[in-house]
RNA sequence: GCGGGCGUGGCGGAACCGGUAGACGCGUGGGACUUAGGAUCCCAUGGGUAUCCCGUGAGAGUUCGAAUCUCUCCGCCCGCACCA
């Protein structure tokens, strides 16, 4: 008998043999069920942290369960590897961004190996590799080609930390999702993705996703914010100009008294050409982010007038800041009695209030946005506020001042950067010809690498003048190439398609692979991708979907959104330093004692509060496990004995079925454990090795396959297994085994506990009744009191229920 | 402010459909083995004025029966926050 488990042997040894055996390689196999099985790929920031032990344990577990079970797997792993802090690392340290990469690829491949993935490991792609970004320069030229990327000219947000444009989602709260730098308002031409022509069916394909928390589904359904309305025009006074305003509240069109507009609209520019103190206004107003403006609001007259579409009346014409640029018509209808905003507003500016929905009461110190009774409107005096918002809408129409319209909060999404370490955008700018895409066959458009780091002025790559110096792909005139290359969100947004044939050369994934695999059966990890990641990859299967490279409209079909790890009651970071390094674990507890750790102490989708000490409790666990069955294997064989643990084997495996399907992994190791317990009670009353106790040991090391794929396989291989456990079937349940021979049912006395009985499954609740009567205590408890009535449970309780 | 989630022993957490609250682990106490042990094994471990009573943030309600359902309140966490 081998003395003592020793991890860091036996875990090397059976990583190194896996990766022999090719293991976890796998390949379309139609005879088969498939199972795609995806852990949100990491950033090679070159150091594993225990988030990502945490993302990648659960996921094994699931690949590993569903292995077992006679699914075909394809558990693939990668790399996120462009982005900024590679460009740091150049400009702080002198290390090409590049080299760094590569060697924290490297150093992170080899941590996340001790882990003893179940990975097919031939699968693995780095966005920063040419074979990989020539097929999403390939996608950017598609969504070109179908009117899906464009440039233009808007107000972007600007993080000056990053020296950077950035998407919309990416600037959440106005501060920069990666640095958290407040971010200013810039105007720039940029590249844009038409995420908003899909805006309607991402939202409407959410509820497809039962399979998704619904948390993540509703922040998804507040961010793409569709709402319904009426777009109309009023014509400025005196130029008769138009001027469109969009309204969710057609109803309280008669409530006007002003109109407001964003310091981006072009009238209020004119209007600033000719009043320097508007001019400035408008500058700072424009240049201020999402959080500066909430502070209060503010604006100032245009000293034009417009007329009501209905009433004729005339309101004057504001800017304002509250008013954003980019939605609706950047104009809105000011209605002070009926909305917050407009009436903080005509508080601080003294404007006209006036009430045309009567609620319960008259209007009080606040706007009524509620519904009520129609008032000051006109022909629509007396109605219900929601009938008149039809009424209104039907009139604006009739006499077409307006349309019934439908906006989204959703943006188009900025996807330029002006940063060296992303993907080139494949695109050349010709005096002659205009805005041309490279080519596919002249893709990929490669990423220089000779460029100064310099870490001022703009982007390397402006200045590496033999990248930027082109001919014409159309006219072969000489042009000049786009120097901003891709959010790095665009290389995320199709890589579950590239794992399916990472090598083809000529497409960027195969069809019939594709066709097989996706879509991703359960997908795994951090909540904070809820609107990013996870939004952008919808978009981009849908156009995938389109251009008929697929045929699934949604990616991934369930999702798991893993917690945090805690220590300290904080999340587990530098500044914090309260880091626990997985490197260190691993080395002083094993592989496995980590993983079964992290699968025990909290549900998945909570947080883990990392404990050092029930670390030891886990190493401890998986000790006892080694000493049972290696003390026990070489044992002579009694011929019976045991028929007790190995029904207690057969409900174990019963119950971590059921908690692996609802990834409940804290009770299904907890399950195993009271079978070990059990085990051990059994060998402490003198139990002998008998072929009942064996078929128990074997049971127990098929359930831990999934946690412990190491300590597993070395005792497999212990009780007599040629081939790996991994391989094995997943053990089922005899039926009959599982069945108690006697159920403990409760006896109550007005609802209160008062005996528990060992009665026999099944009984009949009269004879459940008969027996709790019977009962001494019962009959203590109720002391001569009249019985009412008495409620049974068969095989759980019984009520009895006095006068 | 709006939306969502969560409050259970000293701690992490169980209790899946309204039916025996506290599985499993950590910690703690005790015992065994031992030259010794912080190794290992076993036992105990919600609280109390203990044949009984009280206990799932507080209070009410529904029910034969509530951690679980409903309402009010308190606390913590997360998301959104001028989207007209």
């Amino acid at each position: 008998m081998e003395e003592r488990y020793r991890p860091g042997e036996l875990e090397a040894k059976w990583q190194r043999r896996w990766e022999e055996q090719g293991l976890y390689r796998c390949a379309v196999d139609a005879a088969r069920p498939k199972f795609y099985c995806l852990e949100m790929f990491p950033y090679p920031s070159g150091k594993l942290h225990m988030g990502h032990v945490r993302n990648y344990s659960i996921g094994d577990a699931v690949a590993r369960y569903h292995r077992m079970r006679g699914f075909n797997v394809l558990h693939p792993m990668g790399w996120d590897a462009f982005g900024m802090p590679a460009e740091n690392a150049a400009i702080a340290r002198g290390v090409h961004p590049a080299r760094w990469t590569w060697d924290n690829i490297a150093r992170m491949r080899s941590q996340l190996k001790e882990l003893g993935l179940s990975y097919d490991w031939e699968r693995e792609v780095a966005t920063c590799h040419p074979g990989y970004y020539r097929w999403t320069q390939w996608l950017f030229v598609l969504l070109y080609r179908r009117g899906l990327a464009y440039r233009k000219r808007a107000a972007v947000n600007w993080c000056p930390r990053c020296a950077t444009v950035l998407a919309n989602e990416q600037a959440e709260g106005g501060v920069c999702w990666r640095c958290g730098t407040e971010v200013v308002q810039k105007e720039l031409e940029q590249w844009f993705f038409r995420i908003t022509a899909h805006a309607e069916a991402l939202r409407e394909d959410l509820a497809q996703l039962s399979g998704w928390p619904e948390r993540v589904r509703t922040m998804q359904e507040n961010w793409i914010g569709r709402s319904e309305g009426v777009e109309l025009t009023f014509r400025v006074a005196g130029t008769g100009e138009e001027l469109a305003v969009f309204t969710t509240r057609p109803d309280t069109l008669y409530g006007v008294t002003f109109l407001a507009l964003a310091p981006e609209h072009p009238l209020a520019a004119r209007c600033a050409a000719a009043d320097p103190s508007l001019a400035a206004f408008l500058a700072q107003a424009g240049g201020e982010g999402a959080r500066e403006r909430s502070l209060d609001k503010r604006g100032m007259p245009l000293g034009m007038r417009a007329v009501h579409p209905v009433t004729g009346e005339e309101v004057p014409l504001w800017v304002a800041n509250y008013v954003l640029t980019g939605y609706g018509t950047g104009a809105v209808m000011g209605v002070p009695a009926h909305d917050q905003r407009d009436f903080e507003f005509a508080r601080r500016y003294g404007l006209a209030i006036r009430e045309v929905i009567r609620g319960e009461a008259p209007l009080g110190d606040a706007a009524y946005t509620g519904p009520g009774r129609m008032i000051n409107s006109g022909s629509f005096d007396g109605m219900p506020s929601e009938e008149a918002w039809e009424a209104i809408a039907d009139f604006l129409e009739r006499r077409g001042l307006g349309r019934r319209q439908v906006q989204y909060r959703l943006r188009d999404w900025l996807v330029s950067r002006q940063r060296y370490w992303g993907v080139p955008i494949p695109i050349v700018y010709c005096p002659r010809c205009g805005t041309v895409p490279v080519p596919e066959e002249a893709l990929p458009v490669l990423l220089p690498e000779e460029v100064r780091f310099t870490g001022e002025g703009p982007s390397p790559l402006v200045e590496a003048a033999g990248f930027v110096q082109t001919t014409c792909p159309s006219c072969g005139g000489p042009a000049r190439r786009e120097t901003d290359t891709m959010d790095t969100f665009i290389c995320s947004s199709w890589y579950y398609f590239r794992y399916v044939s990472p090598r083809d050369a000529a497409r960027p994934f195969d069809r019939d692979e594709a066709a097989y695999w996706l879509p991703v059966d359960q997908y795994i990890g951090g909540i904070e991708h809820a609107v990013l990641h996870l939004l952008y990859s919808r978009f981009i299967t849908k156009v995938l979907r389109d251009e008929g490279w697929t045929d699934v409209a949604e990616p991934f079909r369930n999702l798991l959104t893993q917690g945090m790890v805690i220590k300290d009651g904080a999340k587990m970071s530098k500044s914090k330093g309260n880091v626990v390094s997985p490197e260190e674990i691993v080395a002083r507890h094993g592989a496995d004692t980590a993983r079964l750790f992290i699968l025990f102490a909290a549900p998945p989708e909570k947080d883990l509060e990392w404990s050092d000490r029930a670390v030891e409790g886990a190493a401890r666990f998986l000790q006892r496990v080694w000493r049972l069955v290696q003390g026990m294997k070489d044992q002579p064989s009694a011929a019976t004995g045991g028929e007790e643990l190995l029904r207690a084997a057969h409900r174990t495996v019963r119950r971590v079925s059921e908690d692996v399907e609802r990834f409940s992994f804290n009770t299904a190791v907890a399950a195993i454990m009271e079978l070990v317990n059990a085990a051990y009670a059994y060998r402490e009353a003198g139990g002998d090795r008998a072929p009942a106790v064996d078929r128990s040991l074997e049971l127990l090391t098929l359930l831990l396959a999934p946690f412990v794929p190491h300590l597993a396989e070395e005792l497999w291989e212990a009780l007599g297994h040629e081939e790996s456990v991994h391989l094995a079937a997943w053990p089922a349940y005899d039926p009959d085994l599982v069945r108690e021979a006697t159920v403990e049912v409760a006896v109550q006395v007005d609802g209160k506990l008062r005996d528990r009985l060992q009665l026999p499954p099944g009984l009949h609740t009269q004879e459940m009744e008969r027996r709790a009567l019977a009962s001494e205590k019962v009959r203590h408890a109720l002391g001569g009191k009249p019985v009412r009535r008495v409620v049974a449970v068969p095989d759980r309780l019984v009520n009895i229920v006095t006068g």
